[in-house]
DNA sequence: CGGAGTAACGAGCGATCGTTAAGTACCATG
DNA sequence: CATGGTACTTAACGATCGCTCGTTACTCCG
């Protein structure tokens, strides 16, 4: 899609940049031929429609997150708290690099028609269980002491999906120290205790 | 607001559902007016067009947010962590129980004109900045250990925020359990360790 | 040199958009 | 019983919407 003709690539762009400010449905075909600096009858080149755009767009995005994800856990070990620590650091990387993708992907999918939302639905649906898979291994590995898993998985995405609304590239922050600090969180929210150090003894009520 | 003419009550409705289901950008005038009942030039009466039913709806949804803050930091007392607790009660139940006011509030600043989102953006940097004050303060006594106090921060307004987007009234969790675990996992989030035995119990040791 | 395919363009279609103007039914008051 | 405000209505305006049409410029291949 990179390697396509510029007139391509520019389109998507700009697309993906007005989805990200204005949303879905209050951005209009010739905001983004206008942006992406070609007519607007060139996007019925490459798309059916605005909606195929969408799909496109979205696709993509939820591809590049998948497989960041995939290649962060198949470089982490057994252990359910380094598992945790690859996928935190995999979505905060995501959300932080990939601003406008992710803001879209968490707030686009009620643009998409009832065609493509099922499909979509299922794959964030596989996503999520990763999550929770992971912690509850956790739990029961006893690495995890959280009493509410379902409610520390939710906290723990919901706190790194919010870095794409504020986190700034380039800012005070660097993306390390950024991703050193929510694997951090995300190990306190789950209530993690490293089995290994014995002398560990106010646990466990 | 409630006591003024059905017709009145009903575009209010109508157009909150709407905004949190599809989005102001992708709402029609029309679409509100079917939803209520009346026909679309009866917005007009009450309304000096879209924009200005939008900022209503988000006033009366800030105010609400607001004042339900208020009212729990009045009857908390001068222990941080208790007025965490007292926030985030507060949090959790407006967006569980105003899911549609609060997926507006949480997504429909972008849909604001300028001349309106100068006050809007102030009135929600103060509410960001109860959280920040009482969890520094937190901090200072040596009650909250987090080492990260502004990302703890904003890993609980991220995890309350997100109750609107999945919790069901109703549902198999009621209110108060969800209320209480939201209210364990701020305290955990930063690392909230009481200084004397409190009475409490429902953090472990 | 002559198609074939690629990558667009400008013009315009019907539908829908936010908004306005003008009118109507219904009270309550004087 | 007239008058004035309240609470709407129907009809229509110009602008903009997503989308289609017919055309054009430019390569590459034989």
């Amino acid at each position: 899609m990179s390697t396509r003709p510029p007139g391509h690539a520019a389109i998507v762009r700009a697309a993906r940049a007005e989805f990200a400010e204005r949303g879905y449905g209050a951005t209009s075909i010739r905001d983004i031929a206008q942006r992406a600096g070609v007519s607007l009858s060139a996007l019925y080149y490459y798309y059916k429609g605005k909606q195929d755009l969408l799909v496109a767009i979205l696709d993509d995005a939820q591809d590049a997150y998948f497989s960041s994800c995939e290649q962060a856990l198949a470089e982490a070990g057994e252990d359910p708290a380094e598992q945790l620590e690859a996928l935190v650091e995999a979505t905060v990387r995501y959300r932080s690099t990939h601003a406008s993708k992710s803001n879209i992907l968490l707030s686009e999918e009620r643009s998409l028609e009832p065609e493509h939302l099922e499909r979509y639905r299922a794959d964030n649906a596989r996503s999520t269980r990763r999550f929770r898979d992971i912690i509850e291994r956790g739990v029961q590995d006893g690495l995890f002491l959280t009493p509410y898993p379902d409610d520390a998985r939710r906290a723990v995405i919901a706190m790194c999906n919010a870095v794409a609304q504020w986190y700034e590239p380039g800012g005070a922050l660097s993306e390390d120290d950024l991703v050193e600090r929510y694997v951090s969180l995300a190990l306190t929210a789950v209530e993690y205790r490293p089995r290994a150090p014995r002398r560990a003894s106010r646990t466990q009520a």
